[in-house]
DNA sequence: TTAAAATACGGAAACGTTTGCGATATTATT
DNA sequence: AATAATATCGCAAACGTTTCCGTATTTTAA
């Protein structure tokens, strides 16, 4: 398979033994100048790539990084991926990714298959149902270098990568309050998940500052069928004590929210306000109306987790990765969707 | 690293040889039932977890499968990746994913990478830049097994994926005709995309076959530039002789005229009317108004290729992927945005 | 001039599997 | 009862690297 030329070849080829033609190939001080030009044009020449298992197998490290998360088709999962081969590629680093489908049973098979060491790191967003997380804890405990973002597990003591959650979510409800709404609806996916506690706080706060109090009737939990979803708004937004506002803590459910509303007789921002987490820019100017959003530093976010990892496996000897959240900052961007009328 | 134990260590417990051990775990017929018992069970109590890349570098396979496309933002490749999961996970095959960000010199660079047996196949679709398939034909004529989706290469002689391109192209050009355009504007990415081409074919037959012949200027090629291409758009939108219809070869091209068309007073459906190749259904209905889409079937055709190159890695002695275009036909959805008024 | 040090390279082990082959013990065949 | 066949297992090689260690040659130091 592959080229067909192994080092064994190559030494052959070049009347040296392979462990001259690694070091030559390797860089080594070891080696003189004039073998080590020799080789490198052989190697040119006859094509010579590296068995990667090879290689591998005797370094015990893959030059692989796995991803993980919770589903492919979201702009926000899509971008931080971007940004985490940007720099991965950079260095020679390949990507395994996995979608968990939001199924904390895959989600648990894939860390278990990744505990064999295919992968030298993992960086990782839990999925949805994820409460139980003893397989994450196990792989950390092992050493296995191991980092989170956006959806964190607070609980492991390893480093987390999110965007200032319950700032932004303050600042967000403040703003929809500014623009008179008094009965907030607060969409989310799961109470399990970190992004939901920290954004549900500081909607909370937001509104204990204004003097308002929340209604349970207007916080919906909604799960992974999208039509489901849908109806469930619906149902929110047509109910007695309507609201006049709505803050979606995800991209998916502002998208949903738009499409409970189209089946209803409700205008926007007339009847109802609304502002969520949202990634894909393009997507929120073309709504109508236009979506006030929450932006996360995707692609920052990536690269942020890519260059931490990267550091922590090329270093020889680098300490594991320290307990700490590092957050970076969101941005609100005010349209059509907030605008008091 | 990993879980630390074994085979050598696992046979020690166990008192009995490390290739007894290992035929035992692959259910060789040459090891008793009984001792099959014992050994499982103990691999289960120690966790032994196989080394991957020892059993890469003995066995010559990776149980692994890259995919190459040309971006993440996409709903069209999320999906197709998503039904190429579907597949590969339950053979336990991991997947490497790479984006080539339309860039012909990054997708080199992967393709070469990949030619070191990192992963057992390659399933792709290139890049808008890619006129040169030299890096291709060099992999395929080495062997390695290359299937492509979408965006082919007619001239290397394997198994491809693609949607109706030309009769979908034909009869949702017929459609804008029928809601009486006379004037239809065409966006394409590149002129060298096999879908770009096929599509093409396919708008132009549908003209002729109408009596109507094309404006020059109302075909546009965009790049990689969301803003350039929007005012592109936009130009040849508001230009002497403007269209009265759009064709869009690809979602973001639709996305980007929605946006060039909220920069003129021109109305939809009633001075233009839009189709567009679109997978990301849910976007589409929630367009103002919702869009006419010609629906690729996404998870199908990953699910396909996957299902393909299994059984090419799996079963022994396979014959080589055969040099043949199969078609999954796509679905029109009519919706507001060619509605004639 | 001689000992010590530096330079440049080769031999062989090691990483953890799988598997061809041989060895032994058990069972079946004639 | 003697032989052949079968069942069950161990030894060792092999996959393609990297690297520890040894060695021969040259250079430097005293």
């Amino acid at each position: 398979m592959s080229s067909g030329v192994n080092l064994k070849a190559l030494a052959a080829e070049l009347k040296l033994s392979p462990s001259t033609v690694s070091r030559a190939l390797n860089d080594s001080y070891e080696i003189s100048e004039a073998t080590k030009k020799k080789v490198v044009f052989m190697a040119e020449k006859l094509n010579y790539q590296p068995n990667p298992f090879a290689r591998s197998l005797r370094e015990n490290k893959s030059k692989t990084i796995a991803v993980v998360m919770p589903e492919r088709m979201s702009s926000f999962f899509a971008k931080v991926i971007d940004g985490i081969e940007e720099v991965t590629q950079q260095h020679g680093y390949h990507l395994l990714v996995y979608s968990t489908h939001e199924d904390v049973e895959r989600e648990k098979k894939i860390i278990n298959l990744l505990m064999n060491g295919r992968a030298d790191a993992i960086v990782m967003s839990v999925s949805s149902q994820t409460s139980d997380i003893s397989h994450l804890a196990r792989l950390h405990e092992r050493g296995f270098p191991l980092i989170f973002f956006d959806r964190i597990c607070p609980d492991i003591p390893t480093t987390k990568f999110i965007t200032n959650d319950y700032e932004s979510s303050y600042e967000g409800t403040k703003h929809l309050i500014q623009q008179g709404c008094r009965k907030i609806a607060f969409l989310m996916l799961s109470k399990e998940l970190s992004i939901t506690k920290e954004r549900y706080r500081g909607y909370l706060d937001a509104l204990k500052a204004a003097g308002l109090s929340p209604t349970a009737s207007l916080q919906v939990t909604c799960a992974h069928d999208e039509e489901k979803n849908i109806e469930a708004i619906r149902a929110m937004l047509t109910s007695a004590d309507r609201p006049d506002g709505l803050f979606s803590s995800v991209e998916k459910l502002a998208l949903a929210t738009y499409h409970a509303v189209k089946r209803t007789d409700i205008k926007i921002p007339e009847d109802l306000k609304i502002i969520s987490f949202f990634s894909n820019l393009s997507i929120a100017g073309l709504l109508t109306p236009s979506l006030t959003t929450i932006t996360q530093p995707t692609f920052e976010i990536g690269e942020e987790c890519a260059k931490l990892l990267i550091k922590k496996l090329t270093k020889p000897r680098q300490p594991d990765l320290p307990n700490q959240l590092i957050s970076i900052p969101s941005k609100i961007t005010i349209r059509s969707s907030t605008i008091a009328v």
